[in-house]
DNA sequence: CTCTCTAGTCAGATTGTCTGTCTATATAGT
DNA sequence: ACTATATAGACAGACAATCTGACTAGAGAG
């Protein structure tokens, strides 16, 4: 329908990235969705993409997703209410508490696994494996350069 | 601080697309406010990700960005409202309306472009140019795949 | 000319995010 | 040890951005 705009008109790096971004996220939601857990918005998942496995500050997760602590914690109420993760305090520090997935949160977090490598195998068999290979690899390096700060060019 | 977990746990897809995407947005997020745009947020960009050169409808923007109508109205509203967009009545429709770009709007479109675009080359210049055009390249065909429907495999 | 579908809006509820404030604890400087 | 400052987290309230449901006007099929 918009064939011969989008051909005239390259798209910027934002669009390349979002697009396959955005499928990435509907395709997990519909995914967990599926295997039962309805209790689940997209909201949902940003504290699970930045959690340790040993556990996290509220404060550390609202860093790394770029927001408040009040909203992350606001966010981890929700999961903590319907046992995806716990708090537990800090024995190394004791203003804080560690958020930990519980084993609800471990399965949920195989089931997003899962969905993502099987979205990425399919990708590979429509790309070509080669091609999505080093599409992976050049991602992964560019991840590197993006969370390395360096000086405004 | 968790570079021994990173190097352990290879990132999924997911997080390979997410991470350099939302540096995207933060980056134009930044420009475009230093640029004294400073009555928007991320949030009303989506529209201008998505219309076409000659105007949109509210509904065709709206699945574009996969939200309802209603939610896309606000935006629209708010860009109207601020002189970024117009509504003019469709000659072919006399149910819809297009959305368009005003001069205004057109002007805070090519910050934004520039903005991008001054991003992908410090990413060119810090990955290596090949491996950004390389990139470039494989993300355009993940797009193409993206867009193009499919059995799930 | 009816029947159904579509484009857009209105109204209201809910979700997710923010700012401001506060308490308890940690940490650094004396 | 004592004080000053910084940090972790929570509470309260406001606002932003989204949703669902209902509606009007016009399009398009028969």
């Amino acid at each position: 329908m918009e064939t011969l705009h989008e051909l005239a008109q390259p798209r910027l790096i934002g669009a390349l990235l979002r697009i396959p971004f955005q499928a990435t996220v509907t395709r997990v939601y519909e995914d967990v969705v599926a295997a039962g857990y309805t209790d689940l918005r997209p909201a949902h998942f940003t504290p699970f993409q930045h959690l340790r496995p040993e556990g996290s500050h509220i404060t550390e997760l609202a860093e790394r997703a770029q927001m408040t602590k009040q909203s992350m914690g606001y966010l981890v109420d929700y999961l903590e209410a319907r046992g995806y993760v716990e708090r537990v305090l800090d024995p190394a520090d004791g203003r804080a508490k560690l958020v930990r997935l519980t084993t609800r949160g471990r399965a949920l977090a195989r089931v997003a696994r899962a969905s993502l490598e099987r979205l990425e195998a399919e990708w590979a068999r429509r790309l070509g494996s080669d091609s999505m290979a080093h599409l992976h690899r050049l991602l992964e390096e560019l991840v590197a350069v993006v969370e390395q700060p360096s000086a405004r060019g």
